[in-house]
DNA sequence: ATATTGACTTGGC
DNA sequence: TGCCAAGCCAATA
């Protein structure tokens, strides 16, 4: 049911590796779709039922979750990304010691499909 | 064809 | 830190 349209983004989530999280920004700037963050957002809801997609790993500018707060999908998110040690500080993680990195090396040598 | 809607971002206080 | 106004743009209505 995924969308077509949204391989791009979806094949970018996947890359992001646990423990670590990424940007709606960030994962549209990968995707090759600059200044479309919310298309990210709008993606990942959609998403929400297939399990081989890593949403949890995306949040915002601000490394909090954007989710209405409470919620279950904000409950689940928070629970995910501390299940793989990511520290949640009232619905914030540390961009500093968190945010998904890609270098060089990984472009050429590691993420090559 | 026009208007509204976002799981957003940035910059300025 | 937090709030706000703009800017952004595909998808929907």
């Amino acid at each position: 049911m995924s969308q077509q349209r949204y391989q791009r983004i979806y094949q970018t989530v996947k890359y992001i590796p646990p423990g670590k999280v990424a940007t709606y920004g960030q994962i549209a700037d990968l995707a090759g779709l600059p200044n479309r963050a919310r298309l990210v957002g709008k993606a990942l809801a959609e998403s929400a039922h297939n399990s081989s997609i890593p949403w949890h790993r995306v949040v915002n500018a601000k490394g909090r979750i954007s989710l209405p707060q409470g919620s279950a999908a904000y409950l689940l998110q928070q629970s995910r990304l501390q299940q793989e040690g990511v520290v949640i500080d009232n619905g914030r993680s540390c961009l500093a010691d968190y945010a998904w990195q890609v270098s060089l090396e990984d472009i050429l040598f590691k993420l090559s499909y």
